[in-house]
Parts: C-alpha cells; structure tokens; sequence
RNA sequence: GGGGGGAUUCCAGAGCGGUCAAAUGGGGCAGACUGUAAAUCUGUUGGCUAAGCCUUCGGAGGUUCGAAUCCUCCUCCCCCCA
C-alpha cells in the first residue's frame, strides 16, 4: 500500500492535489509540515501532522518538520477570529527546542537516506531585509491573488493587520525555500492550511517554474460537536509536565465509540487488518471498550514509554476498578503518589487529626475540597463524598484512623474528582 | 443633537412596593442507570454558628414601617429619528 492509499483508507485525506500520489511513486520524496511554537509542548492537536509525517517516512519518502521560529513570530491569520499577540524572539527559541525535542519520539531521525530532519524558518527568514523580501516573493503574487483567500475573506470584515495578512507570503517562502535547497516537493497540514500552502506551491511555480504539492488532512472532530483534543482542564499536551500520562490516558481511554473508530486509524500506527478486527470485536461487545484500550495504550507507549503507561494502567484500574479501602492502603507511597500525580493536594496538620476533624470542616475549611460548608453539607446529604473509597455522611470524623501509608488520606468528590490531603 | 428602551443571582431571562435568595430555561455539580460512555430520570445550584440570620438584583443617594421593584443623579449598553 502507498503512502496516499494509506493516509486515504485512514481517513487522513481532506484535499489532494492533482500529480500528489504520481510524484510520490516516481521517487523518494521530501515533504514537511509546519508546527507552530506558540508554546513548549506539542499538544495532540499537532498529533494528527506528526502521524502524517510518521506514515510518509515509513512508505519511504523523507520527512521534514518546520518549526515556525519565524511565521510564529507573525500569526496565522487561518482559523482564527483575532489578531494573534506576538511572541518574543527569547520564548520562540525555547519552544522551538522542547518541540524538537518530542518529534524525537515520533520520527526517525538517525537512519537512511529518508532520515527525519529539523528546520527552523527563522534560520533563513531572520536575515532576509524587508526590501529584499518584497522584491523576491511579494512580486511575484498579486494582492487580488491573496485576497482571494478564504482565511483573509473571513477576517476583512473584523480586520486583519498587515503582518497578518503577509502570513501567506511568509509561509510560502518557507515552501519555496525548502523546494529550492531541499528539493522538498509536498507540504502537508490540516485542512485550514490549505491557503497557505497553495500560496507556496504557486509561488514556486510563478518563480521557478516547478511543480510542488499539497496535501490536508480533515479537521479531527468530535462526534458530539465540540472541540478534539480538549478537556475542562484545557489542552491534552504530550509534555508530561502539563498533562500528565495518567491523565493522558484517560483522555484517549474516554473518547466516545464514534470518535475512536477513526482516531485509532489517525493516532495509531495498528494495520488495517488488525483495526478491522478490532472495531469488529468492539462492536460486539462495546463495554469492554477495546479500541479505547487499545489506542489508549499505543499512544501513550508511544509518548511517554512504557513504564509510564502501567503506571497510567495500574492507577486507572485503582481508581475505577476493583480499588477498595484495603488495596488503596496496601499501596507503596510511590505508587500512590504517581498515581495521584497532579490530583490537587492539601495539607492538614497531623495534631488537628490526632484530635478528630469533623467532615464539614474538613472539606470546606481545612482543605478546599468544596467552597463552602453550605455545599459539603450538599454533597455529603446527596452521597457523593468518599474517603478511602467509602461514602461518608456528614458525621463523619476524619481522623489518623483514616491515613495511608500513616500520611495520606484520599478524598472523593462525586466519581471523577480526586483529592490527596496529605498530613504534617 | 432629539426621542425611546435596557442593566437581575454562572448565562439567558421573569419579577415591577411586602408572600423574593428572587419564576423558567440553559449550563454546572451530584445521585440512579451504565461501559470511567451516550441517552434518560432525580436532586441541587449565595453565605453562615441554618425551622433563624447575613450579603446580593449596574453605582451613589433618597422616599417608605418595608425597595430588585418608586424618585434623583451618575456610568455603561441597545434601538429609532436628525
């Protein structure tokens, strides 16, 4: 199976350019993606580029990532309703290195002649004089041409700054650059970028006469309407300092059955005859939940490693599994503490226990486990606190009675919120 | 510049002198069901030393035994005419 008969039974094919599928079987071809570095870690709404990216190397063809040191200083004016804030030159190199720094994981970047490689547009846009920019790429595309756009179109109304608007121009530099000194032949991206790269392509046709390409993937939706790849606590990030691999997870482990069906053919790299197989079994017994599992468990493998995903496992099975009081209090600290990790924490004086804290008072005041004693009493009358896994009622007395491991106490508000109060 | 309408508890939106911590809907949070799902049903949604009390209805004053409700001024928003 080619490179394009594999990103199409995937369903990762918005918009082909004709000659795309010809130029790839002619010969090993370069093609890139472009991220841009507004923060320093990839979120994994950037996944769905990357797998791209992982799919080409692996029919063969070479790989590039952009890392928009440069277009990241301006602003996408695509999908966007608002002029972009601008980011300093000093943050743009720092998350220009941690995003380098997580492609590592996806991408080969040691061997053959189709190794993965890094570029950054601010190594050949930071030098280029205003005037000198004009003169090689502004002239060679008309305003009409760029207004034509639908990511302008859509902004003319609000207003949209120059800078904005000369995104385009940027973008189809960088494309026209790696054309030239890379021999760099297809650009890809979601499907908003398809402007942008058809800025590119025609301007190394106008300016070179060559022929280049272009490819997008679909939007990724939701089956529910709202937006992929968040939760109520915002972006699902791959760093594992802003979402952690727990949590990580249980982000792909809670997709609805709809939405996994096609995330599993994007996010992993499980062949057709096995995710065929597989979505067969889930449709037979949904409540296992297979294809969540299985794609849960692939990702995370692949993000943050082995070990990291039992311990994502192990805690997932504690907390909604068969966890009870007596399994929660044979667990080693460690174990505990990583399976709480990023679960909000509270201390609570280890005399004020000795003497017996009553519950109210121990949610609403000791610890902000609710606002106010008004609403712990609300939840305490309504049965959904649990301390240790045990549903409490409101003359509950916490006590040292109630510590794991002689220092923790674990807190539930309804099933989902956690809580780790922990004593001094 | 002239005329009119409005600002209410997270949001929308009732209330127009006491019975208003304020209808209803949405959202949120919980409970049941379940697959850590969806759908559905139920409860709950200002605070407290809690059958009571306190702070809330754009801001500041005033009328009244009593004001979200009436009056005055201020701020902001919307609509119509010029």
């Amino acid at each position: 199976m080619n490179f394009v008969e594999e990103l199409r039974w995937r369903g990762m094919i918005h918009d082909i350019m004709p000659g795309t599928e010809e130029q790839l079987q002619k010969e090993m071809t370069t093609a890139y993606v472009g991220i841009d570095p507004t923060a320093d870690s990839l979120h994994i709404g950037h996944l769905v580029s990357i797998m791209m990216l992982k799919h080409l190397q692996l029919a063969g063809h070479k790989p590039l990532a952009l890392v928009g040191g440069a277009t990241g200083m301006i602003g996408d004016p695509s999908g966007k309703s608002e002029e972009r804030n601008l980011l300093s030159e000093e943050v743009l190199r720092h998350n220009v290195e941690a995003i380098k720094q997580q492609l590592l994981k996806f991408l080969d970047f040691e061997t053959g002649e189709n190794r993965a490689e890094i570029v950054n547009n601010y190594d050949w846009m930071k030098e280029f004089s205003f005037l000198g920019f004009l003169r090689e790429v502004g002239k060679h595309l008309t305003v009409n041409y760029m207004m034509a756009k639908d990511s302008v179109k859509k902004r003319l109304e609000t207003g949209l700054s120059f800078t904005e608007f000369t995104y385009q121009l940027v973008q189809g530099y960088d494309y026209l650059h790696l054309f030239s000194s890379k021999n760099c032949k297809l650009q890809m991206g979601g499907s908003d970028q398809w402007g942008n790269i058809t800025t590119g392509t025609e301007l190394i046709r106008r300016k070179t006469g060559g022929e280049a390409f272009a490819l997008v993937c679909p939007l990724i939706t939701k089956a529910d309407g709202s937006k992929f790849g968040k939760t109520e606590k915002g972006n699902v990030w791959l760093d594992a300092r802003y979402t952690s691999p727990y949590h990580f997870y249980q982000f792909w482990l809670n997709c609805s059955d709809e939405d996994t069906e096609r995330y599993i053919k994007i996010f992993s790299l499980f062949s057709r005859q096995e995710i065929e197989a597989m979505t067969e079994e889930h449709r037979q017994a949904p409540h296992l939940r297979l294809l969540q599992k299985a794609l849960a468990k692939d990702i995370t493998i692949r993000v943050h490693g082995q070990e990291e995903y039992e311990t994502a496992l192990e805690a997932s099975e504690i907390l909604f599994g068969k966890g009870t009081t007596e399994t929660l209090k044979k667990l080693p600290e460690q174990v505990l503490l990583s399976v709480f990790d990023g679960v909000p924490m509270f201390d609570v004086e280890k005399s004020e226990l000795d003497a017996g804290i009553g519950v109210i008072d121990f949610l609403a005041e000791k610890t902000a486990i609710t606002q106010s004693k008004g609403e712990a009493r609300r939840m305490l009358k309504e049965g959904s606190i649990s301390i240790n896994k045990e549903k409490v009622n409101d003359e509950f007395v916490v006590s040292t009675a109630q510590l794991i491991n002689n220092r923790h106490i674990l807190v539930q508000r309804g099933k989902k919120n956690y809580y780790l109060v922990q004593a001094r």
